[in-house]
DNA sequence: GCCAACGTTGGC
DNA sequence: GCCAACGTTGGC
């Protein structure tokens, strides 16, 4: 059974386009620094698995297209990178403390708006629609999933 | 720039 | 190990 995430990225940092853009149409998803969103990284996540891509910290936040999970959990490098916005100073000296996979554009949607999402009692319990949550990955259950599938396949 | 939520930190 | 303070996220 596929399992399903909605994974947010700030487009200034990577946006769908950018997504597009890439090699292969796949970007490593770097900087995560929750040990929650890790974890489900680490102990959950499997190639293949559905991906609502969404842009936060911006205009217009919503859903902006769909991707995979398109390789296994490996180590983060920028956690060692002082040179990267994402250097974790606390990571001693040959810990692997961050991870992050690969995600793999399937395609670009229309924007599935936060505020189209809220407005829209079967997604009324997605994780990312309550109040001042912060984290970047959560999982989507197969209603949610359908019912986003069902109004991105809606006119809008 | 404010606020809400909540994980993390640090003093004890 | 408790728990208050702090820091961060992210929408508004």
């Amino acid at each position: 059974m596929t399992q399903h995430w909605l994974m947010k990225s700030e487009p200034a940092e990577c946006s769908i386009d950018d997504l597009f853009n890439a090699a292969a149409q796949t970007v490593a998803w770097v900087g995560v620094r929750s040990y929650q969103a890790r974890n489900f990284m680490r102990d959950a996540m499997r190639i293949g698995d559905d991906v609502l891509f969404y842009h936060s910290s911006c205009a217009e936040p919503g859903i902006a297209g769909l991707a995979k999970v398109a390789s296994g959990a490996y180590p983060d490098a920028t956690q060692w990178n002082v040179d990267s916005p994402y250097y974790d100073a606390k990571v001693v000296r040959d810990e692997v403390r961050w991870l992050n996979v690969d995600v793999r554009l399937v395609r670009k949607t229309r924007l599935l708006a936060l505020q189209e999402m809220r407005a829209n009692p079967a997604l009324a319990t997605m994780q990312v629609l309550r109040p001042a949550n912060r984290l970047s990955i959560t999982p989507v259950s197969d209603e949610e999933w359908l019912a986003v599938n069902h109004l991105l396949a809606n006119k809008g």
